[in-house]
DNA sequence: ACCGATGGTTCGAATATTGAACCGATGCAA
DNA sequence: TTGCATCGGTTCAATATTCGAACCATCGGT
C-alpha cells in the first residue's frame, strides 16, 4: 500500500459514531505506528483534510471536504440530481425515498427526501452508512456487483441489526437471482425494525453498479396498493436517475414493462 | 514534503473552471513526475477522492467528498450555522452576504444568502475563489492575519480583475491598520465592477482568522443609510458566527460600541 | 507516414518512510 | 506524594518506497 493510501485510509476511521480520533486511537485502529500517523495526520492537516481541536488534540475531518464537495457537486451534480428525483419519489408514493453510494463495502447515504403526508416517516440522515447484507438498497447493489465483491462482503462477519435480519451468507446469496430477475430488492424489518424497503441500483456509465434508490415505508403502512405504488415509480425513478448520472443498466437488468404484475412477494 | 502532501496537494488542481485534467496537464501543472501523478492519482481514485472519465480518461474529484463533507457537516456544523446567520442577515440589509473560508492563499465561499428584495442581485456561488487582494473579504483577513502570511500573500503577482483593482502591495498594506481598528473592510469594484462589499473576519478557538462574512451590494444602491445598515448588522452578525463556531475574536478586535459612528469613508 | 500529443509502464538510483525507543505532561489510584 | 499508565509528540538509523528518465502503444491531425 502506498503511502498516500495510509494517509486517505486514515480518514475512514471518523464516522457519525466517532467524529474526534485522538492520535493512539488512530494508531490503534489503523494498525499502523504512531510516529507514522502522526507525520501523516499533520500532512492532512496541513491541506485542511483533518484539523486537531482543543485541549486532546484530538483530530476531525477539516474544512476542506466542504470546498472540494462544492467543486464536485459543481462538475458532477450527482446530488442535486438525485435529489429532484428522490423529491419526486416521495411524493408520488408519499414515503421516505433515499439513495446512497458504494464506498468500499458499505454504502453510505447521498440525499434523502421525505413526503409530508403522514405522521409518522422512516429518518435518514446524510452521510448515514448502510450495509450491504442488512439494507433493500445493499441487496440491490450485491445483487448487480461481481462476485468476488459479493464473496468478500459475505465472507465477513454480518451484523444483526434486528431479529429479522438475515446473516446467513447462503441465505442472502440465494435472494439475489430473484432480485436480478426483478431489478428490485425488499428488505423487510432486516437493518431497522418497522421498516419496509425497496430498493433498485444505480449503474454508472460502464454499467457498474455504483449505488441505489430506494423507498422505505413503516411495515404497518404497507398495503398492496402502496407496494404496487412504490415498484412501479421507484422502477422508473431509478431508471431516471442512472440515466440522468450519465450511465447505463447492464445489459441483463430488465426492462420495465407497464404490463408486468408488480414484484411478487417472494422476494424476500 | 511528503507523498501524501504531492497526493493531496494534486487535488488543489480542480476547479470550477477546471473540473477535469488530464495526467500529463496534471504533470506540467504540479511539476511532478508523470509516473509519479499516475501512481498518486491511482490512489486517489482507489478511496474515491478522483474518478477517472470517459475516453480522454480524464480525472475529476470523486465522490468520496460528498461523504466526507456531510460527516464534517454532521461533526462541525459551520456551513448550517453559517447559513443561518446570513439568512438572517440578507433580510436585515436586503443584499447578498456570504461567508467564505481561508484556504491556503485564497478564500474559497462556504455559503451564501440572497435577499428577495430587488430585482438586481449580486450573484454568489458555492466554492467560489475570492482572491484576497482584491475582495472586502479578503482584505478584512488580511488585516488579521500574521504578517508573514500577508507578506507572503503581497510578494506574488496580484491579478487585476477590474480597473478599480489595487495591485499595489503598499497601497494594500497601508489600507490594512484602519481595518484592524475598525474590524471591518470595504472593496468597491475591486473584485468585480459594480460590488460595494463590506467584511468582517471570523476567528476560530485560537483567535486565528478563518475567514470572513461579508455583504455585497450593487454599487448604484448604496446609500448612506444602506451602508449604515450594513455596518451595524454585519458586525453583529459576524460577532455571533464568530461565537457560534466556536472562536474568539483576538483580544485586539474592536469591541461593538452602538454608540460608535459608522465606519467612515476613509475605509477605501 | 509522419509528427506530437496522449495515457500508461519499467527499473536502478535516490529519498522519504518506518518504528522502537524516548520525552515531558497529564491524569488517576493508592 | 509517589507510582503507574496514558497521552501527544520526537528522534534516528535501517529500510522500503518513491522517483524519474526513458520507453511503449495509441490516437488524431497534417
Amino acid at each position: 500500500m502506498g503511502t498516500a493510501s495510509k494517509a486517505l485510509s486514515l480518514l475512514n476511521y471518523f464516522s457519525r459514531a466517532q467524529s474526534q480520533i485522538g492520535l493512539s486511537d488512530l494508531a490503534r485502529l489503523s494498525g499502523m505506528n504512531k510516529a507514522t500517523v502522526y507525520r501523516l495526520m499533520g500532512e492532512l492537516a496541513d491541506h485542511g483534510f483533518v484539523e486537531q481541536v482543543g485541549a486532546g488534540r484530538e483530530y476531525r475531518l477539516g474544512p476542506a471536504f466542504l470546498r472540494l464537495a462544492a467543486l464536485r457537486e459543481k462538475a458532477v451534480p450527482m446530488r442535486e440530481l438525485a435529489l429532484a428525483e428522490l423529491t419526486k419519489l416521495s411524493e408520488l408514493t408519499g414515503e421516505t425515498s433515499h439513495m446512497s453510494l458504494l464506498n468500499g463495502e458499505v454504502l453510505s447515504n447521498l440525499a434523502y427526501s421525505y413526503a409530508h403526508k403522514h405522521g409518522t416517516m422512516v429518518m435518514m440522515e446524510d452521510a448515514e452508512v448502510l450495509e450491504l447484507h442488512s439494507t433493500g438498497s445493499g441487496l440491490a447493489v450485491l445483487a448487480f456487483s461481481p462476485a468476488p465483491f459479493v464473496d468478500a462482503v459475505l465472507n465477513k462477519p454480518l451484523v444483526v441489526r434486528t431479529p429479522e435480519t438475515v446473516t446467513d451468507p447462503e441465505a442472502i446469496r440465494a435472494l439475489l437471482p430473484k432480485i436480478r430477475e426483478h431489478g428490485m430488492a425488499r428488505s423487510v424489518g432486516g437493518y431497522e425494525q418497522d421498516v419496509y424497503s425497496h430498493a433498485v441500483p444505480i449503474f454508472d456509465a460502464g454499467s457498474n453498479c455504483i449505488g441505489a434508490i430506494a423507498v422505505a415505508a413503516p411495515v404497518s403502512r404497507m398495503t398492496d396498493e402502496l407496494r404496487s405504488t412504490i415498484q412501479t415509480e421507484l422502477a422508473l425513478a431509478a431508471r431516471r436517475t442512472t440515466r440522468v448520472l450519465g450511465g447505463f443498466p447492464p445489459d441483463s437488468f430488465p426492462k420495465i414493462n407497464p404490463t408486468d404484475s408488480p414484484v411478487e412477494s417472494e422476494l424476500t
